[in-house]
DNA sequence: CGTTCAGTTGAAGGCATTCAACGTCGGTGG
DNA sequence: CCACCGACGTTGAATGCCTTCAACTGAACG
């Protein structure tokens, strides 16, 4: 009834149109759910992290593409035996409206981002998405060292930005002296309340989480 | 329990941060679900037409404006007498859950949209929407005279660009015959073949719904 | 040591924006 | 009745932000 599975980087663990014979949840590891138009231009639409879930009670089929991103590990449950828990629990039910709700409001937020923001505000928004998730999931130093999981491309496409503008901003924050790389992957913000103003955002009065 | 309310064209009907204390359906009329950044830039993360729904199961606020955008009436219900209908009846709360789902993958289908898709794609992709919608309300002849809800102003917010470039898009959709306007407000696809060709979606075998 | 691929940097170009002016329509009041 | 006004919409010209195209760097790997 439980199964895991493993995904190495770049493998495509869904295709849109797909069946889905199962339901998951993300263990550990980072996946896309991505769009594409006919002549290729691609834009990612959601992120999958550890404890995410993919999988719509209801619906067979998935309208994007999931690909791993780095190595992902899934814990599967069969369909069936996953519809007739949430029918007959009240409080699976509920969590799942949740989520559904929660996936809702972060895609508006990445409306307003795509539709409206600068190249710096999105790739400042960007990292302080990063800075929030890594947070809640256990580093809570003061600076701590943060992962950057995605290639400059995907950002690219998660951002609605091309490679080149993606990496020219990164070099801007750089230079100014917000962030600071380690490795090509790891990071640290030195400048939070910097980097906050730089996404445009409410400045929520100043106070950093 | 059940009382409407109306309201006039560019009247608020919610604010950011509003508590919900009640549930809503649109009966009729059309409103826009609106995100702004400090400055004033604005986004418009979704439309609500008749029969869509206001209220979120087990949040007490919302985190946009909503805004009449035609005359709008509301059917609205007591939010307690809607929390405990949803937890006592399985039916209801699946029907929540497929509503959520709905708009979520609204919103992503418009994030591709807003990340990737040129001002031309972009106004046609909306225009198809409109047809798809009206469609459904029930306008069913060969080519039927289809109304434009939204001022060019709403327009461009809803599609990340300004008026001038919307007004500019649509000029050139009626120039090439793709579009007619009687009056500023009413149209018909002339042309719904280009029409979906200019969205630059997948031509789905050339089938024109 | 050569190859490859992700990332960076520079220069040129284009699409949408910005700025500005004009046109159109509906409502109001003289 | 019509002149006036304001909101909405259109059109033109100039600017600019991001993209496109191209070349280069550097690290990983056989």
């Amino acid at each position: 009834m439980k199964t895991y599975r493993t995904y190495t980087p770049g493998e495509p663990i869904l295709w849109r149109g797909d069946k889905l014979n199962y339901v998951a949840s993300v263990v550990q590891g980072v996946a896309t759910l991505g769009k594409t138009l006919e002549d290729g231009r691609t834009q990612i639409v959601g992120l999958l992290f550890g404890s995410d879930f993919i999988g719509r009670p209801g619906r067979e089929e998935i309208d994007f593409d999931i690909t791993a991103v780095t190595e992902v590990t899934l814990c599967c449950f069969q369909r069936p035996a996953f519809e007739s828990l949430v029918a007959s629990t009240p409080h699976i039910s509920e969590q799942v409206v949740q989520m559904a709700l929660d996936e809702l409001d972060a895609a508006r937020d990445w409306m307003l981002l795509l539709g409206r923001k600068t190249a710096r505000e999105k790739i400042a928004t960007f990292i302080d998405m990063l800075v929030q998730r890594q947070h809640i999931e256990g580093l809570r130093g003061p600076k701590p060292k943060l992962s950057l999981p995605l290639t400059r491309e995907e950002i690219a496409n998660y951002l609605g930005l091309t490679v080149e503008t993606v990496s020219r901003q990164i070099t801007s924050l750089k230079k100014e002296g917000v962030l600071e790389f380690s490795d090509r992957r790891s990071f640290r913000v030195k400048d939070m309340r910097a980097l906050k103003e730089a996404t445009g955002d409410d400045s929520e009065g100043g106070l950093i989480i």
